[in-house]
DNA sequence: ACATGCAAGAATGTATACCTAATTGTTCGC
DNA sequence: GCGAACAATTAGGTATACATTCTTGCATGT
């Protein structure tokens, strides 16, 4: 998921090698990204870099003052708690629109059994990759496309935060255990079930991200 | 509101300037944005507009195919009614968390007024501009920032698509007179009855708008 | 007549270079 | 010694130029 394809433009691994940059905490929140530095490091000039910068910008990634740049978003907990809101809101509404029976659970469970297996300090990024594989191999089930772009953009502008909390062994053993439930509800094809449990397992992931704010040092 | 700042770079320029040649039905949905057009139109290099034009796809204004270019979206019904639905959740969410009694009715009465002296006709943008700005006098009175900026976001999708209704002057006078219910609820404090409301005007006006699709020729 | 392949044209993607605005450090004046 | 204006430096913004890819139309052959 993490390979960018074969015919992928400049900018299209700049966005992607951002993205990371963010995840695994290189570039931390408040921090300013400058284009001459990210355009060395990737080995291609800064006009891509900036279309990149642009990009995660119009996403609610970066922040971004004429003449000055661009510089990684940070979130209060006033703010994370605005995107978990919509997230709520609109996952409910994309499980809602699911046919559970056409899931492929095997899938699922095999993505969480390698969730299972990495621990999230080694490789931070695959971590979340794999978990944000799990929910969206749901998500994408849904024939609400659009509300489904906008979910993964809500993911997208707090992955650095959602990074802080599953760096402890407690928070993944949880994570894994909701993800069982969830495959539960799934296998049982109860769409309420699975609302209510992805409800609490959205509160109980916000809750230690809450908890975690302002490890991240400005600058 | 059109008006750019003084300060204002080139990227923001075209960003204003594309936004407003969709609202004006000068770019159609379908329709292929040539980089070189645009920028001989707003006497910029290729630079900017590129740029601009990445900050667009990002908002899901236009689509972007590697090494072919950017077109502007294309909605069908089920997309338009995706749309509805995201700003249904969100924008009762914003509604739900505004103070009324502090919001500035004769304001709001000011822009409605101003409203009814438009004919979309003649310029249809300056009608969206003055609609938008009478929706988020009211939405700019919330603390959900992110939600806010979501919605602003869903306006922008389906600018096209709304310029479209609003150039009857039936639908002009139904806008009219719900706003005139819009404004009689928050006058009243009653903050359910601005929602329900809100969702009658929305609802009415998805209508009107799914009435129409297709009158946008694709190439 | 139709399909296929190739070549010419056009439009995109990006590196380079230059200009301009913001920032930082310095010097001058009080 | 402190503050303010100014100069030097850094970084962002954009025009130009070139490479690459896609498209289109023509020619060729079946």
């Amino acid at each position: 998921m993490t390979k960018t394809a074969p015919t992928a433009t400049g900018v299209q691994r700049c966005l992607t090698e951002i993205r990371q940059m963010i995840i695994s905490g290189e570039l931390l929140p408040g921090q300013k990204v400058h284009q001459g530095e990210i355009a060395a490091l990737l080995n291609v000039s800064r006009i891509p870099v900036r279309e990149a910068l642009s990009t995660l910008q119009a996403e609610g990634v970066l922040t971004y003052k004429p003449n000055t740049g661009f510089t990684v978003a940070r979130f209060s907990g006033e703010d994370l708690s605005e995107i978990y809101l919509m997230r709520r809101l609109l996952e409910t509404e994309l499980l809602r629109s699911i046919d559970l029976s056409t899931v492929d659970i095997a899938e699922l469970e095999a993505l969480n059994a390698k969730l299972s297996t990495l621990s999230s300090a080694t490789d931070p990024d695959e971590y979340q990759e794999t978990n944000l594989a799990f929910h969206f191999r749901l998500f994408d089930h849904s024939a609400l496309k659009l509300v489904r772009q906008e979910v993964q953009r809500l993911w997208y502008m707090s992955s650095f935060y959602r990074s802080l909390y599953i760096q402890e062994a407690d928070s993944r053993l949880r994570v894994h255990s909701d993800h069982v439930q969830i495959i539960e509800a799934v296998r049982a094809n109860d769409v309420e079930k699975l609302i209510h449990i992805s409800d609490e397992h959205r509160h109980s992931t916000e809750s230690l991200v809450t908890q975690r704010i302002g490890w991240s040092r400005p600058r």
